[in-house]
DNA sequence: AGTTCGATCGCCT
DNA sequence: GGCGATCGAACTG
């Protein structure tokens, strides 16, 4: 098994970024899928910045669990903003999607790939076959599955800088340069698959290569 | 109560 | 690029 090194140590990390508040959900899904790009994703103590996100809308969005309105998987995209909404897919795998828009309004980002930066060792163990650490989380399934994150924390708020397990943040202090980012069309869905709404930091090594 | 199939991944050719 | 794994939500009757 690999030894994959820290990019920076936890309570740096900590120091040096702030947890997201609600009202940066409080806004249409696509709006937030972009400004999620180079936010922190964080479960315990391990930790990665996203670098691909989609927007999930309601109704009109055939793609989207929501658009067949409120069952009770799908209540907690009706709920308000700035909670996790998680859900399993091919049976096997688990989704992290962050709920934006008002309450009583569907939208939700899936986190599709995000590149490590503490507990990378936690991470490869639990994904042994991985060779490269940009491997880690390049896609959906794997990121929760290197973080651990299940459905144990669907419904959870990411909002609580304080207590809560899992939670996004943003670095403190002047935005660096960043990549371009790309808007292109959804991965993996038969519906509405011409909306540009998938957004990823252009040649990023972290960004799932799935369908180029 | 039974059936269908999916916001995926990794291994095979 | 093709396919099997694996299971629960949603829909049918």
């Amino acid at each position: 098994v690999p030894r994959f090194e820290d990019r920076l140590p936890w309570d740096e990390l900590r120091a040096a970024s702030v947890a997201l508040p609600r009202e940066f959900y409080l806004r249409p899904a696509a709006e937030v899928a972009r400004s999620l790009l180079g936010k922190i994703l964080v479960h315990g103590e391990l930790a990665g910045e996203i670098v691909e996100a989609e927007a999930y809308l309601g109704e009109n969005d055939l793609a989207a669990h929501a658009s067949r309105g409120v069952t009770p998987r799908t209540r907690v995209i009706f709920g308000p903003p700035g909670h996790a909404y998680v859900y399993l897919i091919y049976g096997m795998y688990e989704c992290l999607n962050l709920v934006a828009e008002p309450a009583g309004v569907a939208g939700c980002v899936l986190i599709r790939a995000v590149d490590p930066l503490c507990g990378l060792a936690e991470m490869s163990a639990r994904r042994p076959a991985v060779r490269r650490p940009e491997d880690l989380a390049s896609g959906p399934g794997k990121l929760t599955r290197a973080l651990g994150i299940t459905r144990e924390q669907n419904g959870v708020d990411v909002t609580a800088e304080s207590g809560g397990p899992l939670v996004v943040r943003a670095w403190r202090g002047e935005e660096q340069p960043r990549p371009a980012i790309v808007a292109g069309p959804r991965i993996g869905i038969r519906e509405c698959t011409d909306w540009p709404l998938r957004f990823y930091y252009a040649g990023h090594r972290a960004v799932s290569r799935v369908r180029a």
